[in-house]
DNA sequence: TGTATTTGTTGTTCCAAACAACAATAGCAA
DNA sequence: TTGCTATTGTTGTTTGGAACAACAAATACA
């Protein structure tokens, strides 16, 4: 029998289980994004009926996820609207295993950074040495939190190519991770549900949501790290994952004859020509932190380092290029020392850019650095873990953080 | 007051009419797209009560996009169940102008090509010129059409860069059009609703629906004809369309350092590397249709053609290496001329793509060739012109024919 | 021939959103 | 201060569409 591909997610009627599920999530996801709103707002922007916002809202709080307060927004005619806000005692956690470090962070539904421990390890963990240094940070910060807080589980951000539905880590090349079933160990040690992602798709996520694309429904993003170039793509407002999770894989995509590899083995990429380690090589440094490799970048001045820069801005410069034509999206946001080298010459990546760009889909393009840094990737880690929450407020099981 | 990112699209909250068009649209889209098909299943397939299918099925039969016969489709136990196809009398318009001809197609509702008429013209026509003649073999067309046929509108495929919102061709290099409001002057001629996109996309749309890639959620192609390559990107089911209507512009991705030009004026691009008048010039051909070029291909001998392919089979391969990095797809189509350069080093070519795809997009890849030929494009900008009938079976309109 | 199985049909129930009427709270003008 | 208007929240009722239950119809099979 013929395969019924529009119904390929499974059933696809909508019933009224539906119908209510999509209005709470709706209302959930816009008060995620606003921190706070009147309510008078949720009812113009979701065209629902202002009994029909009442409702909502009073189911979301009685399941504990919002705060109605009293607040005056003063100013127009009439009686005021109440305030509405998502509760600060739901938080998730980000988990973000690294060459150097292992790194916790606890983010609340409002998407508040409030705990942040970064756990440094001489080599390279193995999955389960990570997955048992994320647990130990873990319990000791449900520990330290409130009384009455819930968790809603773990974020996993991971440099490398993960497979999403099962949490599985497929290539990590820095972390030489293979087939990693990393999420399955974590949430085997924490009791808590883990999802896993790629650690730029998430950054992106999180610059999507509260950062420099916020609100935009189609960017794409770029992140340079110690572990390469990572990317994420934004699609009418949902992630591209592709047919089996690794899409978006930006950084591996060849621009170039050049017979330079990158980290996974792929000759004349972006990530190939486009090397932190070229970098740190020319301003003979070992190691640096972004910040510092920031400095030195925007005060070089000498042939060497200067010359080594603009040809990275040369290869940045065709990377985005392709992905603005090939996506025309809305803006472009580059992060890491990406972010360092368009603020070098932003003249010279806007005309190389330019240059490899259809001009039908240059005209309305933007090109933007990120805005969370460091942030953005534990960020982005807790929005994936909330993404069960957002889309079924009514399901998603919370769990107590501790028994104070 | 900070936007609303995730209601941009408007009022996106969900109130009964939407549940019952989606619901509506979906017993549509699945008729549309499987031709014929059980009750039964169609509850399985939508999850949705019989007796509910029962009433939706009943409303699109009032409405004359249904027809519901008897017919037995025997085997199982049980009392058998009736059979629902499309109707037969709901058609809509193709237009497709290009340099030498501009053609008309009529489609039914079930994807059937039911006419279609060629135009030549000796120079290419001014967007006017071609409107003028797509009216006219519409006019006839409609005329020729049995008495009670209703049409759902015109779908035109252009080979160029297109404005999806107002159906303004921004640029299209062959037909040496550009701002040119195609769409609207269509509509005004005809009296008919127009929707306009780019030839490569419907054609894409179409493989999705009928052809090769019938069924599949992640599918990435690439058309090539006269007009130089051009490209369609399905993402979960949906057209890659981006911020402006302009994405999936493919064949004109840098790849690779070379000097030479494609239509648009970029170097290194897809298109300036895999031209299909260089495979002319080698066979000493002025012109070919796809087919006699293509036999002309895989009977290749002598080193100079035989060179040539081989250099396009590699571009090829490189371009197809990187859009499976970026998109993750489940597919490759290759339609056109690349079809014959498949056939002709199939094994190559999948070598080359293996060696520019990141393994983990690499490992579920499928490359397949096309399908639907030359029909692709008129069936896809039918698909376009019936998307407002399958989005809302109940609002949309449809005109008589004629009055006979 | 009878039984199990599946599907279509009909009348009823149920639920979430819309609606209507009214109360509450603000600004503004006299 | 007192009305008047405008906007929002609340409460009780209505409504539309999907689910449900019971029964009839049509098949295979023992």
């Amino acid at each position: 029998m013929t395969d019924l591909s529009i119904a390929a997610k499974g059933k696809s009627g909508q019933n009224r289980e539906n119908l209510r599920q999509h209005n709470l999530s709706l209302v959930l996801r816009l008060l995620h994004q606003m921190g706070t709103v009147a309510r008078s707002q949720l009812t113009s922007v979701t065209g629902l009926n202002r009994s029909t916002i009442s409702d909502l809202v009073a189911e979301l709080a009685a399941r504990g996820l919002v705060v109605e307060s009293e607040a005056v927004l003063v100013g127009g005619v009439g009686r005021p609207s109440l305030t509405v806000g998502t509760a600060t005692n739901v938080v998730a956690f980000a988990v973000n295993p690294e060459i150097d470090a292992t790194t916790v962070a606890a983010v609340t539904l409002d998407g508040k950074l409030i705990d942040r421990v970064r756990y440094p390890t001489h080599i390279q963990p193995e999955p389960q040495k990570a997955a048992q240094i994320a647990n130990q940070l873990i319990t000791s910060m449900r520990n330290q939190l409130p009384a009455g807080t819930r968790i809603a589980g773990i974020g996993a951000a991971v440099p490398g190519q993960v497979r999403v539905n099962d949490g599985v880590v497929r290539f990590a090349p820095h972390l030489n991770w293979i087939e990693a079933p990393f999420g399955p160990m974590l949430s085997q040690l924490t009791g808590l549900p883990v999802l896993v992602d790629n650690d730029a798709s998430l950054a992106t996520l999180a610059e999507r949501t509260y950062g420099s694309a916020k609100g935009a429904r189609h960017v794409v993003s770029l992140f340079a790290g110690s572990g390469g170039i990572g990317g994420g793509v934004i699609v009418d407002g949902q992630q591209l994952r592709g047919a089996t999770g690794y899409a978006g894989e930006l950084g591996h995509m060849q621009i170039s004859n050049s017979p330079e590899l990158d980290f996974s083995g792929l000759p004349g990429t972006l990530e190939a020509l486009v090397r932190r380690d070229d970098l740190l090589e020319v301003f003979k440094l070992d190691a640096a932190t972004d910040e510092e490799l920031h400095f030195e970048i925007l005060k070089a001045k000498d042939a060497g380092p200067v010359k080594v820069i603009q040809n990275q801005i040369e290869a940045l410069g065709r990377g985005v290029g392709v992905l603005a034509t090939i996506f025309n999206p809305q803006m472009v946001v580059l992060s890491g020392f990406l972010a360092s080298l368009f603020q070098f010459d932003s003249d010279r990546l806007l005309e190389v850019i330019r240059l490899s760009t259809l001009q039908s889909a240059h005209d309305s393009l933007l090109v933007r650095t990120g805005e969370l840094g460091t942030r953005a990737v534990l960020v982005g880690a807790a929005e994936l873990a909330f993404s069960n929450l957002l889309d079924n407020p009514a399901a998603a099981p919370l769990i107590a953080a501790n028994n104070k």
